[in-house]
RNA sequence: GGGCCGGUAGCUCAGCAUGGUUAGAGCGUUCGGCUGAUAACCGAAAGGUCGAGAGUCCAAAUCUCUCCCGGCCCA
């Protein structure tokens, strides 16, 4: 039913543009109609194609900002464009709901300030109760924030990753992987808070760079086999000396051997001065230098052996306390050679396990050291800072120590200095088929080098991943350990779960923590108790699992690979990552679940700077779109930039030239609407052909028509290309400039009048806006939907009631080559061209435009002659000349009463002396001007026919050069009369006072 | 600290892969013009050490190097 809509929309074509309240109205109309689930419907039952479609569920944790609501609008634009394209593309919603921040605001609201306290204060039914609470708050935001932008996906048919029929299909991922050897057990580098007693993710490690104060220590290792040299390290932090492994250098740097004393240094070259001044040695001498690679394989003493027991078994391994080669050493600053402990690094641990090393992580929870660490057990790791600097001391090897203040992560919540700890952690061991999931991204479409390239270059890095998180509220890692022979068992589904528990699931059960915590297996094997490892995933896993996870085996057939994706630029490491490598892990082939990927740029403030919190420059799409059209806005963000780029976004910038094109569009229809209306024009009998039959097109129109067809042809292929900013300027520019300034103005007078004998001239103008404002608004329709829906309902439907019930279910225009006409084109080129001299001729003579004159000379190579022949009447009523003479050379006689302007090659000549005659007509139209702008002012409508206008007080001279042109006056100005007085008072009429050269004159009304 | 992207008119951006007239557009400003669809439109003017420095070349916004500033990602 769109019976409502109808009667309201007479009002939609209001004589201002309020976009606020035309949107509204729009909104009421697809709700009322459910447009978008029948949109939906008509490309699932009827389509070219299937272009399938994964949604990166946006986290239920924070409110939707610009940034948010620019790549929704690009997804929304995509959309509508495919459908309109006869293509059923699945844009159904999904949402992102687990995870620590989701957690720690959580947290927040229930006052606790860690994980210990949660775990000590609060159930965790309690906590998870509190979560989903959490995500559904936000949900509304988002839900609101979409609603404002028109946004046409399917909320039916969301997914919710916390839901356990997820969570099933996202096991299906570990067990394939599990199948594979993928999935084990290891060690993994993170940030670890001791105070709050859990691991960090990158994000929060970002958050609490503060400047701290520690100790900057140089000191010396002796190389191993009697020498008296010693390699020259520094480090902030002293106690990692007891997990010390190995020592690296740059492969390809200088190294230098320096004596000092009796002793010999090693460290890399171009430091060699700065050095020796800071440690504050004057006599020093560079003996030889070494490239780093010749460094590889030295052995040093380790100086500790007798403190820590364990290191001098470690001692005997290989690799253990020699020099390594890397890449990632940096020899611009400290001494260019790198103490490795594999345990509190993250460098120092992959360069460990590349060489298959045992790691040594001698901690506890609270990041004390343990027995294994001998003399150091019980120590606090930072405590043990102090210590290690004595015992060095003791042994001669301490060069230098001074507390320094430096940027140091901090835990953003206790401030507390954060450790770098391996820890025990499950891993999916992707860098196994990092060949597949590199060769699977380089078939991928990017449409940009630059991001491709930061893809591939960080997945050719090949690191494995590190899925478990030691938390709560996640999707629980499913698998189980005994307590007794260390069997581990993977169970994938609720069902095989509960076979296999010594107790049958309670009611409430669901795969959450604490639920499933409390299910317990018997060993197969040797019969002992078996219990769930008690993590749970890398929120990550969730949202990369989605593709299969979302659908069922047939959606997921049907639909993946999707056919199209687009998040921010930091979802390469992020999504875009997760999906790929749990797709290849997933079908075991080199391929992407996605064919195509656009990573946006990022959203800035309108100084560029990064919107934050502190900065206080954070704006939430919700308010703003509160009081900004969403239409403006949509054309704003896809206008102004590439895609690709990151965006300085300026709430100044939206109602400037956006507001501007779209205003121009709506005004348009309104021109084209007053005129047609007024004619009784009628699409279905007035159409082109109608027209073409008539001979009622002239050049103006083909003109137009072609030029239309270049647009349609270049606004697709660029919408293809996601080059949207220039899809969006190409239509621009054909609004504002193509239709508003030139065609508009050049058919304007072919309307003005209502003669019957002209009828057809201006039912074919009609037809030719018709067609070119229809398929406007259809090439509008992705980017600017709620503008394009009202002027579908008001215009094209009201017009045509058998017209689809929405914009939206109308075709995506196809050029038509039967339209084009390339020399039509050129030949406007050129009148436009000589109009434009012919105004910079008036400019310098001090002519005005309105004035008539007696003739225009264009001296041009012949082409532009034979054009402007053509459009002769046309180039006459612009340049507003009574006769054009034509010659191939410029007269230079004469010189004296003629203005001159000249482009390249061609040349124009205007006659700038006026008779009664031209002067009397000018002054007919200066004042014809006058009395159209009181006719607006005084609210006539443009066809309302006036009884008579009354002018008076003007000078004996002019009413007498003006007195031939009364008759023409009344016409121009659509009244029946037109009467001179000498004075005011001869008529009883409400006078308007105007300027008229240096004296005054009044003009006057009456109906 | 490393990698990537950017720095061109008061503002927002083209141009740069392939070096070559006088470096462009839109907005804004000033002056003039035009206007019964338009918060428009047209013309002219003012406005640029093309982030800084060096190099290559007959010739650099464009290629090379160094540095500065902003952003992003990673340490």
């Amino acid at each position: 039913m769109t019976a409502k809509f109808e009667t309201d929309s007479r009002r939609w074509l209001t004589e201002d543009y309020r976009p606020l309240d035309l949107e509204k109205k729009v909104r009421e109309f697809w709700k009322m109609n459910k447009t978008a689930t029948k949109l939906m419907q008509q490309r699932e039952n009827s389509n070219k194609g299937v272009l399938g479609y994964v949604e990166g569920p946006p986290t239920l944790n924070g409110l939707p900002h610009v940034g948010h609501a620019r790549g929704r609008v690009m997804k929304d634009l995509r959309y509508r464009w495919k459908s309109m394209q006869g293509f059923y593309m699945n844009l159904w919603a999904g949402w992102d709901t687990q995870g620590l921040p989701v957690e720690l605001e959580v947290e927040r609201a229930l006052g606790v300030k860690n994980k210990r306290e949660l775990l000590e204060k609060v159930s965790l039914e309690k906590f998870v109760e509190e979560c989903k609470k959490t995500v559904m708050k936000y949900y509304k935001e988002w839900r609101s924030a979409d609603d404002k932008l028109g946004m046409f996906m399917d909320y039916d048919r969301a997914y919710w990753t916390y839901l356990d029929a997820y969570i099933e299909r996202e096991w299906q991922y570990l067990k394939k992987a599990w199948e594979q050897g993928l999935l084990g057990e290891g060690y993994y580098v993170v940030a670890y808070c001791p105070h709050c007693q859990t691991s960090l993710s990158n994000a929060e490690v970002g958050l609490g760079y503060e400047e701290v104060e520690d100790p900057s220590t140089y000191f010396k290792f002796k190389v191993d086999g009697g020498k008296n040299e010693f390699f020259l390290v520094w480090t902030t932090m002293p106690f990692t000396l007891v997990t010390d492994m190995m020592l690296a250098v740059h492969p390809e740097a200088e190294y230098a051997k320096v004596k000092v004393g009796d002793e010999v240094w090693i460290m890399v070259s171009q430091r060699v001065e700065a050095l020796m001044q800071e440690l504050e040695v004057e006599k020093y001498e560079v003996l030889e230098t070494v490239k780093g690679s010749e460094l590889e394989g030295v052995k040093y003493s380790y100086p500790f052996m007798d403190l820590v027991p364990k290191q001098k078994e470690l001692d005997k391994l290989p690799h253990v306390h020699t020099v390594v080669c890397e890449d990632f050493v940096d020899v611009l600053t400290a001494t260019g050679i790198v103490h490795l402990a594999p345990g509190n690094g993250e460098d120092d641990f992959v360069a460990a396990q590349k060489r298959e090393m045992e790691v040594y992580v001698p901690f506890d929870d609270e990041c004390k050291f343990t027995k294994e660490a001998g003399a150091f057990d019980g120590l606090f790791a930072r405590d043990a800072d102090a210590k290690v600097v004595e015992e060095l001391r003791k042994r001669g090897l301490l060069v230098s120590v001074k507390l320094v203040r430096h940027e140091y992560p901090t835990c953003w919540r206790s401030h507390h200095k954060l450790v770098w700890l391996a820890r025990r952690e499950y891993y999916l061991w992707t860098n196994k088929i990092n060949k597949r999931v590199v060769s699977a991204a380089e078939k991928v479409e990017y449409f940009n080098e630059s991001p491709k390239n930061r893809f591939l270059s960080f997945l050719k890095e090949g690191k494995p991943w590190c899925i478990s998180r030691e938390r709560v509220w996640g999707t629980p890692l499913p698998v189980w350990v005994c307590e007794k022979c260390g069997t581990k068992t993977l169970v994938a589904s609720k069902k095989e779960m509960a076979e296999k528990s010594l107790e049958p699931l309670p009611k409430d059960f669901e795969l959450h923590k604490p639920w499933i915590d409390r299910v317990v297996f018997k060993c197969d094997k040797c019969g002992g108790l078996m219990k769930r490892e008690p993590f749970v995933l890398d929120c990550w896993f969730d949202s990369g699992a989605s593709p299969y996870a979302r659908y069922t085996d047939a959606e997921f057939e049907k639909f993946v690979p999707v056919d199209f994706l687009t998040e921010a630029i930091d979802q390469t490491r992020g999504w875009a990552n997760s999906l790929l490598l749990l797709h290849v892990t997933l079908t075991e082939k080199a391929e992407a679940p996605y064919r195509a990927f656009l990573f946006q740029g990022h959203v800035l403030d309108a100084k560029g700077r990064k919107m934050s919190k502190s900065l206080k420059n954070m704006l939430e799409a919700n308010p703003l779109l509160e009081k900004t059209s969403a239409d403006v806005f949509r054309f704003y963000v896809l206008w102004k930039c590439s895609p690709v780029d990151s965006m300085n976004f300026d709430l100044q910038e939206l109602s400037k030239r956006p507001y501007q094109v779209l205003s121009t569009l709506y005004h348009l229809h309104r021109f084209f609407m007053q005129n047609a209306e007024y004619d009784n024009f009628n699409p279905k009998t007035h159409s082109l052909e109608w027209a073409e039959k008539n001979k009622a097109l002239r050049p103006v129109d083909r003109w137009l028509l072609s030029k239309l067809q270049g647009a349609v042809k270049r606004v697709t292929d660029r919408l293809d290309s996601c080059e949207f900013q220039l899809a969006l300027s190409e239509l621009e520019e054909f609004v504002v400039d193509v239709l508003s300034r030139d065609y508009v103005p050049m058919v304007r007078k072919d309307l003005w009048t209502d003669e019957p004998e002209t009828l057809n001239r201006r039912l074919a103008v009609y037809s030719t806006l018709h067609y070119v404002l229809k398929t406007l608004v259809l090439l509008f329709n992705p980017a600017t939907p709620f503008l394009c829906e009202a002027l579908y309902q008001r215009v094209y439907r009201q017009l045509e009631t058998s017209l689809p019930e929405s914009v939206n279910f109308e075709g995506w225009p196809t050029p038509n080559d039967a339209l084009e006409d390339k020399a039509v084109e050129q030949q406007f080129e050129t009148l436009k061209q000589v109009v434009s001299l012919t105004y910079s001729a008036r400019q310098s003579a001090k002519l005005k435009r309105r004035w008539p004159l007696r003739t225009v000379q264009v001296a041009a190579p012949k082409n532009v002659q034979k054009a402007l022949k053509e459009l002769e009447d046309l180039f006459l009523e612009l340049a507003n000349v009574k006769v054009v003479e034509y010659m191939d050379k410029l007269s230079t006689e004469d010189a004296k009463g003629w203005q001159v302007a000249s482009d390249g090659d061609v040349h124009v000549r205007l006659s700038t002396v006026r008779d009664e005659a031209l002067v009397g007509e000018g002054v007919m139209r200066d004042l014809s001007r006058r009395v159209q702008s009181l006719r607006k002012e005084l609210g006539f409508s443009p066809t309302d026919m006036l009884e008579t206008v009354h002018l008076a007080e003007l000078d004996k001279e002019t009413v007498k050069l003006l007195m031939p042109f009364l008759k023409e006056m009344a016409e121009l100005v659509r009244a029946k009369r037109v009467q001179v007085h000498q004075k005011r008072d001869e008529v009883n009429a409400e006078w308007h006072e105007y300027p008229l050269d240096n004296a005054k004159m009044y003009v006057a009304i009456t109906k």
